[in-house]
RNA sequence: CGGGCUGUGGCUCAGCUUGGUAGAGCGCUUCGUUCGGGACGAAGAGGCCGCGGGUUCGAAUCCCGCCAGCCCGACCA
């Protein structure tokens, strides 16, 4: 984590008095102090998200819906460009659906919410129950994800090859009943997309798999701006019913590993248990090949870990809801008029101006409270750029700009003109930033180890009882088993993130055991 | 599901041991002074002290029961 910028500091300093009755920061604690607590003050001062009433469950503030919403935008995009259409499936799954895939009953039948009844009585006592006369026949299982229903749909569609392959995706909430939640990282009900493809041939669905695996690296890098790593899962960590999955793996700046994305090639596994049956080309009868991948909110969670600061959120401007806020400064009511005119001219002169392809999105704070309050509002939520117009600066015909990834109090005066075609720019250059800081965050504690020891003290921190940010990603070979997974796992709570897809691997050794080993593994503890 | 802890204005909490019908800071409202700035002052709104029962002249405070939430473990996008 670069410190902030000198001159940011020192001007904030001269303007506090001597005992600093404000904290240094705007969020407290800081990063390396406490992380988790670091993200939720985050969470809450950018004003993303709220915990509901309903445990585990969160309410998505507008400002949080706004990233949401873009990545939505964006990768929908993507998908369509690649021959995805949207569809809608479901949020029930009769229980015998859930029941047909062995390995995926195993893993979600202990997470899910059950509805039994469709009916509410008096229970005589001034509220209300489930009115026993209303029990369902079938239980109906709220979707944890959607691979059942959407096979069971699925079959009845596909008769020939001629109807694949069949490429849907649908944007919708899940329902995985958490122990732990933690707001956009693990809630008991989130969002996401679920991709669900069917296939002729396993070579298709393969390369179907991979390509949305190469959809969400892109993504990642070029609208979240954090660099993952590209690999599959180990059995251990293996989506249940897939035959491979291949994951996205960022890292955040605790140093912990967090999927960001998974793609699974799933065999012919469901279109066994779904009856995806098709006649071939030669007239025989086949298993359909499926996939399936997804995104969801987590990713919000990821981008406030990778990016956020000490201050807050900072928005990659690719992604964030509004690229510029305007902040009119109106000292005197005899100004104010003439000042708010501007501000609208200069909102209509920058969204005038493209950035990535789509006009650059401009918001307008005109709410009267302190100009201090509002802009250290604008700073936690993390927009990239600030934009101050006054009276002196209309007479010049300046503004004054400030940067998200810049110090706090840091400002620049240009013309309103140099900003206008100049904006776009400083956006490219605030976005080629937080990717070039986040892959130096990972590039810098991602290490090579070659030896249990090494691997041991590299996992360990120096005080237990208050383990300080330490780790990372370790390439070390392993010997295939899932004994030495547990093993690890059990002792470092570090798990294998994904086994790297490389042009050329090395062969070595596993640090573990000594056997053989044709590739080193990405280890690191995780989210 | 095991272990620890906590429920008091919107938020964070004090008060409880030694019962006498409620406090602080922040936030909110209004007024004023400031103000290219997360300022200051004054006034004000807001709480059946988680729920039910018991002891007592009297319970936020003591006793019993229940409920909810948080933290630590097992599980997880």
């Amino acid at each position: 984590m670069p410190a902030p910028g000198i001159a940011g500091t020192v001007s904030a300093l001269f303007h506090l008095p001597f005992f600093m009755s404000q904290p240094a920061t705007a969020i407290t604690p800081r990063r390396d102090e406490d992380f988790p607590e670091w993200y939720q003050q985050v969470v809450r001062a950018a004003d993303l998200a709220e915990n509901s009433d309903v445990r585990g469950c969160m309410v998505i503030k507008p400002w949080g819906y706004g990233i949401w919403e873009n990545m939505q935008r964006v990768l929908d995009g993507m998908f369509k460009a690649t021959g995805h259409r949207n569809a809608y499936f479901p949020m029930f799954i009769p229980l015998s659906y859930l029941a047909k895939e062995a390995e995926h009953v195993e893993g979600f039948a202990k997470e899910c919410a059950v509805v039994t009844h469709h009916r509410l009585e008096a229970d005589g006592q001034g509220g209300l129950r489930p009115a026993p006369s209303a029990e369902l026949t079938e239980p109906l299982v709220v979707r944890p994800t959607s691979e059942t229903i959407i096979g069971a749909t699925y079959a009845k569609w596909v008769q020939s090859y001629r109807d694949l392959p069949i490429l849907i995706n649908q944007w919708a909430n899940v329902v995985r009943w958490e122990m732990r939640p933690r707001v956009f990282l693990r809630t008991a009900e989130f969002l996401w997309q679920e991709g669900h493809t069917a296939h002729e041939t396993e070579q298709e669905a393969r390369e179907e798999t991979l390509q949305m695996l190469r959809v969400y690296e892109t993504f990642a890098r070029e609208y979240l701006a954090i660099p993952v790593y590209v690999g599959e899962k180990s059995e251990g960590e293996r989506f249940p019913g897939a035959v491979q999955t291949l994951c996205i793996e960022a890292m955040v700046q605790d140093r912990k590993a967090i999927q960001a994305g998974t793609s699974h090639f799933l065999g012919q596994n469901f279109a066994k248990a779904s009856g995806i049956e098709f006649v071939s080309r030669t007239n025989t009868r086949e298993f359909a090949w499926t996939t399936s991948w997804g995104v969801s909110t987590r990713l919000i969670g990821t981008l406030i870990m990778a990016h956020g600061d000490d201050d807050g959120i900072q928005l990659p401007p690719r992604i964030a809801p509004a690229q510029v806020v305007i902040l009119p400064v109106t000292p005197k009511p005899e100004t104010r008029d003439a000042v708010l005119k501007a501000v609208e001219q200069l909102a209509a002169a920058l969204r005038a101006q493209t950035f990535g392809g789509e006009p650059v999105r401009v918001e307008i704070d005109r709410r009267d409270i302190g100009g201090g309050t509002k802009n250290w509002e604008w700073i936690k939520k993390g927009v990239p750029l600030r934009v101050e117009i006054g009276p002196r600066d209309l007479e010049k015909g300046s503004v004054a700009v400030s940067r998200r990834d810049r110090g706090v109090k840091e400002k620049e005066f240009l013309t309103t003109d140099a900003f206008v075609s100049g904006v776009s720019g400083m956006l490219e250059s605030i976005q080629a930033g937080l990717l070039a800081r986040a892959t130096a965050l990972r590039d810098a504690h991602t290490v090579v180890l070659n030896t249990r020891e090494e691997f041991y003290r590299f996992f360990t921190p120096s005080n237990p009882d208050r383990p300080e940010i330490h780790g990372g990603f370790a390439l070390a070979h392993w010997n295939g088993s899932r004994e030495v997974e547990e093993q690890v796992k059990a002792d470092l709570k570090v798990t294998i993130r994904c086994i790297p897809m490389e042009d050329s691997p090395e062969p070595g050794r596993c640090i573990f055991t000594g056997d053989p080993s044709p590739r080193r593994v990405i280890f690191a503890k995780s989210y």
